[in-house]
DNA sequence: AAAAGTTTAAAGTCTACACAAAATGAGAAT
DNA sequence: ATTCTCATTTTGTGTAGACTTTAAACTTTT
């Protein structure tokens, strides 16, 4: 059969649902019409809802579950996503001119926490690799980093001083599994120094702990300069 | 016709293409094989590759463009995705007890900084609630905010002395757009003695920006206790 | 060459239908 | 009253095929 013209698009649904829900049409704990209901009333396919309600669901506006229907959460479990970009992208993002300095890269034995945090094995070898990204010439990141030789031997024959590790890593070891946290901390002298501000003075900073299909590759602490701020739209 | 029995699901599909990225069987910038095409590979229609590369896009592995194909993205948009809980849901996640206590709850004409801020009109009522989160009797969270009266304006009856403000909001104004900021902030001493820190200390911050169809709602400034760190695994 | 128009390949979406899987609720057995 | 079993309802996913939209690649005109 010919394709209905006054065709409903699972777009429009998405919108049209989420209009009722705004509106209070369909208040929180809502059962909605079933599929099959509502593909009627939008005199389109039950494929067609299907595909608007599980995006929904997706987005956190909906609950679904089989046989019980589709329900208007009260509290929509809505999640903040983060891009996550290279800090020359960040930078150049921002208007600024990007600049990348190594500071020291050196092949040592992981200290203890290291061990700990990664769960590394018998092999302690790792590279340390220190760096700043600036910003024109304003301190953007201190990065501080340790790089798992048992995971990616090349490593040892890696030159630092031209190309950062993160974007280095990114090209040698492209597919890996990430844990990200923020937290607060206190700038340590030598830190503060990197990053033009007063020892003590509070730091944004990053922790990131990269595996490759199970492996640890890295750690890294990121600490960004003062007034940096990680915002996203919900 | 009778469904296949070898079938194969999207799911199935969206693991054996990201094995072949993994194992870098399709390098970056590769270009996969059209739909079509995987669809005979795979022994299923279209539309279910469809869907798994679909999924794939959107999860940020792979890049999606009409008549040019499906190609492998060299350096992933790895995103980061936050779930944004209440207070009480962080507490009892953590095996802690959760306990809500009011500071202050007052009507205010909302100063300058915030007028511009939210791009406040002509009427600057607000109610400017205080309010503390424990977990058992640790401090969690001091929670300063703010809630304007022209698009709330049952605020002015609420009673903030048992409920929070944020659970308050969630079931009066269900479903509004968010702007949320995270940085390091250093604890002034009011909010260092709520929160049980020394004056000065780093305190990891949030600020949020609730809008009901373009009408701001809300800004709460969120300070977490020392210590705390939101994690999140990519 | 450069610009404008045309073809065409690929993804995007929809219809129509079928079977699968989960979970609720009712009835049967204990 | 409690537990078990099973039919039923609703979402989940698949097949098969068609039309739509986008933009790359080609062709013609200027």
């Amino acid at each position: 059969m010919t394709q209905n013209t006054d065709t409903t698009g699972y777009k429009e649904i998405k919108q049209t649902v989420l209009d009722r829900i705004r509106s209070g049409d369909w208040q929180p704990d809502t059962l909605l019409p079933n599929e099959q209901d509502l593909a009627i009333e939008f005199s389109c396919t039950r494929t067609t809802v299907n595909r608007a309600l599980r995006e929904l669901a997706e987005e956190g506006f909906l609950e679904r579950r089989r046989k019980a229907g589709t329900r208007v959460l009260s509290a929509p479990q809505r999640q903040a996503r983060f891009s996550i970009p290279l800090v020359r992208d960040e930078v150049e993002a921002q208007g600024g001119t990007y600049r990348y300095a190594l500071v020291s890269a050196r092949a040592e034995h992981a200290p203890d926490w290291l061990v700990a945090r990664l769960a590394l094995g018998a092999d302690r070898r790792v590279m340390h690799v220190r760096c700043m990204h600036y910003s024109g010439n304003t301190p953007f990141q201190f990065e501080d980093r340790w790089i798992v030789v048992a995971s990616v031997p090349v490593v040892e024959g890696a030159d630092f001083s031209a190309v950062g590790p993160n974007e280095w890593l990114v090209q040698t070891v492209p597919f890996t599994n990430v844990e990200l946290s923020f937290l607060a901390s206190r700038a340590d002298p030598e830190t503060a120094g990197f990053l033009d501000v007063t020892a003590g003075e509070p730091v944004f900073t990053a922790e990131r702990i990269t595996w490759l299909q199970g492996e640890p590759v890295t750690f890294a602490k990121l600490y960004f300069a003062a007034g940096y701020r990680m915002t996203t739209r919900v």
